[in-house]
RNA sequence: CGGGUAGUAGCGCAGGGGCUAGCGCACUUGGUUCGGGACCAAGGGGUCGGAGGUUCAAAUCCUCUCUGCCCGACCA
């Protein structure tokens, strides 16, 4: 490619709000154009390098035995309607109406439309194990996207369906795909780890999430330096201690202004750990049947001394959503905020304890009256609810598994994978015949990689003070041509011969200055800089330039192709002997 | 959805009741330069996010509204 030719072109100053580097410089390199909030244009550059991590994915995909295929964004609602997501999902979903006024929406995923294929197309066990995949635009109207390309509405993703008869057959195509996505990213020489995962609105029960470990993520990992524990916070563990003792008698005592855990234990003269903590939420609760919703107050209790988990909380009391409770909500239930606990509640409200107050005994909680506590509270004596897991780990807790602390990291998700089992082909009857000739729900399992995150992170990984500099297996072009000559000549029979041995070249043939041209070249980052110059090009030579490392090396014109070839033969090398093997634990 | 912040030329910004709305970069033309974001000269381009209002007069003040960005809620 010309750069005369090219449509994009880069900016010597960062557009306001590009508040990250890599954001920055896919920016001003021209790789990517905002048009709205979320919504954005892949440029040629970018839209080259997108096009280089979708053929890693095929090439995996393929090598996982998985077909392509082509799934339509617009579903009708009816099929979203059968799974109940139609309704459990909110606003996040785009939806219209046709002409004929029916309901439409757009697919923000494909379980529903795959499970639709499913139904009509698989009737017998003997099909079965099936895989397919494609890499396809999604649609999801996020709150709040952010940082370029790592959080947006519009993005294209793949996502693969499997189909088994059994558990096993799941099991065994789940972690083909666990190994396949550490391949994936590895080819792209991303790093990233692989965590325990909550499912969230896909439903099912095992998964994973794929995390690029960045101060720029928005999720929070949690893992184990000693045993190698990893998991997402939304789920994860950590060993808690209980602190048993022989029931006392509960007892009202002044706590006046003591409102929060830490006023309390101030005042007391008392261990946080030995006060429960109540926090008020208001979980809704939808009907996938027909969309209506319920609302209920929640009261999760933890130990003072830690944090309400909300996912874990959601989790187990199967809620749609959870928010804070307003103060009158709290108090419709004879609570009183500040000094509240579930003793004396009154209505209907969900009460969720967490193990760290249930096993431990004499905590002190709120008395539901304005400046008073009660010391020696005992869950199941003065008070009863559902015990759970809802306190959050963190940084410095102890691990689930070895007990040595955690520690704590900031993860951007790149990649999703869940085991369905039955939710959407028992939901929307896909089933096969078995052996005996029984009807069977196929078991399923959903995999998600998005592609534009993809690079995201990749510029975010890999830039300096100049500009982008992306690995070879993801990079536009390989080489960049920069000719300083005025004679077009030798430069122009370059290109040629380059193009002709299979090389992807950029050249810069403007008439702009070197200064320009460089630092174009340095912006832009692709892996090798070639340089014409009046200088070696006496000695019929050019000097190549490695963007990473910034080596410098000449060579013979008549060299040239074989030379370069076989730098990028190195570039790819380095990479494969780096790819991830890693099984599923 | 709550809090904050900002919309003036392609990008970055200044101007904050008064006279042809400005600067840097980018762009056009001519010339000089030519290995790390050149120089000189001459140009083109915006009606100030939108609507309404106040005023003799509005980019500037007021009201409403739209949009971007940041924080939070939320989410993959």
């Amino acid at each position: 490619m010309r750069m005369s030719r090219m449509f994009s072109k880069t900016l010597r100053e960062a557009p306001s709000g590009a508040d990250t580097k890599g954001y920055e410089y896919l920016l001003r390199a021209g790789y990517i154009r905002q048009m709205g909030a979320g919504i954005f244009s892949l440029l040629p550059l970018g839209f080259r390098a997108t096009q280089k991590i979708e053929t890693i994915i095929r090439e995996e995909m393929d090598r996982i035995g998985a077909e392509e295929l082509m799934m339509p964004v617009v579903n009708p609602a009816d099929i979203w309607k059968e799974t109940g997501r139609f309704y459990s999902i909110d606003k996040e979903m785009g939806r219209f109406k046709d002409r004929n006024n029916r309901d439409m929406v757009l697919a923000m995923t494909h379980e529903e439309a795959v499970t639709d294929l499913a139904r009509n197309l698989i009737d017998s066990y003997k099909r079965l194990p099936l895989l397919v995949y494609h890499i396809q635009t999604k649609w999801r109207d996020d709150p709040r996207p952010r940082a370029g390309l790592i959080r947006v509405r519009e993005f294209t993703m793949l996502d693969s369906y499997s189909f088994d008869k059994d558990y096993e057959g799941l099991q065994k195509q789940y972690a083909a795909h666990y190994k396949a996505y550490f391949r994936i990213y590895s080819r792209c020489a991303l790093p990233c780890v692989a965590v325990a995962a909550d499912s969230g609105m896909m439903g099912g029960k095992i998964s994973h999430e794929y995390m690029y470990l960045a101060p720029i993520g928005e999720d929070t990992i949690i893992l184990c330096p000693e045993c190698g524990y990893t998991a997402n916070r939304q789920i994860a563990k950590m060993r808690k201690e209980y602190f048993k003792e022989e029931m006392k008698p509960v007892e009202k005592v002044s706590t006046p202004e003591a409102k929060t855990i830490e006023a309390l234990a101030e005042y007391l003269k008392i261990d946080p750990r030995k006060t429960a903590k109540c926090v008020f939420m208001v979980g809704s609760f939808i009907n996938d049947k027909n969309g209506e919703e319920e609302d209920k107050l929640v009261v999760a209790l933890v130990r003072g001394d830690l944090e309400v988990e909300e996912s874990k909380l959601t989790n187990t009391i199967k809620a749609n959503a959870l928010r804070p409770a307003r103060p009158e909500e709290i108090e419709a239930h004879s609570m009183v905020p500040g000094f509240a606990s579930p003793i004396g509640a009154t209505g209907d409200i969900i009460t969720v304890v967490d193990d760290t107050v249930a096993e431990s005994n004499n905590l002190v909680a709120g008395a539901n009256e304005e400046g008073y506590h009660f010391i020696n509270t005992n869950f199941g004596r003065d008070y009863t609810g559902i015990v759970a897991d809802i306190a959050s780990a963190r940084e410095g807790a102890l691990c689930p598994h070895c007990g040595k602390p955690l520690k704590a990291s900031k993860g951007v998700e790149i990649g999703n994978i869940f085991q369905l089992g039955t939710r959407y082909s028992a939901a929307m009857n896909a089933t096969y015949q078995d052996e005996g000739g029984k009807q069977i729900p196929v078991v399923m399992g959903s995999y998600g990689i998005g592609v534009g995150r993809l690079l995201a992170c990749l510029a975010e990984e890999y830039n300096d003070e100049g500009g982008l500099k992306l690995p070879m297996s993801v990079s536009p072009y390989q080489v960049h041509l920069v000719s300083l000559v005025k004679d077009t000549a030798i430069a122009e029979s370059i290109y040629d011969e380059l193009t002709k041995s299979g090389i992807e070249v950029l050249y810069d043939d403007r008439k702009e200055t070197a200064g320009v041209k460089f630092a174009d070249a340095d912006l832009i980052g692709l892996p090798i800089r070639i340089t014409l110059g009046n200088r070696s090009l006496k000695e019929g030579k050019v000097e190549v330039k490695l963007r990473s490392t910034g080596e410098e090396t000449s060579y013979l014109i008549s060299d040239l192709a074989e030379e370069i070839k076989a730098e990028i033969a190195r570039e790819m090398a380095a990479i494969d002997e780096n790819i991830v093997e890693k099984d599923l634990d």
